[in-house]
DNA sequence: TATATTTGCAACTGATTAGTTGCGCAACTT
DNA sequence: AAGTTGCGCAACTAATCAGTTGCAAATATA
């Protein structure tokens, strides 16, 4: 039920909604104005999102304000780390280096 | 049908096998190994890492190696981005200053 | 040639999901 | 006080998904 971060940005209107919240904190209304799908369905996703704690939110009257947690995404950087070694092309030469330093 | 790569990724078993490609390419009976799950029930998993092209084949007799294609992950790197600058503190400090020089 | 191994593909099934609608409650407005 | 607005929660449904089983093709081995 509770997903994970990476299930949270797997959706691509999650993803929209995150970029919307870097800007500035919105209120669900606000946000579902952006997408044509209803309110409803975009209130799902934000809560998909405060699940997962890239979200949190604020209470002012009756509104609630949602800010994005930014510092929760550290965590999809810190797995992406493992990788970052391998993608760039400096560091395959530089393999490619080691390698043949062996022989 | 064809899932992109935060889709990708958002299973942790795909993760798991992404991270085993990281070390060195491998036979999907070899990854299969590693899981309890059924081998076909792993082979729709690589398949779903192929599709996204995070993942290359190369035939090799009647074995298949399977490579990282590690260059595909900065797509998530790159998206990574527009948050980047607001999960450093330092940066949200820097933010602090150029509110207060307004002034 | 006969047999075993590696693999992908297709059909089936139970579980999960995304989106809708309807509701109720709390808080503003007039 | 009465009506309106903003919102979350729950139930329903159609669609999608994950994993299994069974199969066929290609390569290797005896």
């Amino acid at each position: 039920m509770k997903k994970d971060i990476f299930q949270a940005i797997a959706d691509p209107t999650r993803r929209a909604i995150l970029s919307l919240l870097a800007l500035h904190a919105m209120t669900p209304n606000a946000i579902a104005e952006h997408f044509t799908s209803t309110r409803q369905a975009v209130s799902k996703h934000i809560q998909v999102l405060a699940d997962a704690e890239l979200v949190r939110q604020e209470q002012q009257g009756r509104e609630i304000y949602y800010h994005l947690n930014a510092k929760k995404m550290k965590e999809v950087d810190k797995w992406l780390e493992q990788f970052r070694v391998l993608w760039d092309k400096k560091f395959s030469q530089l393999d490619d280096v080691l390698k043949n330093l062996k022989k």
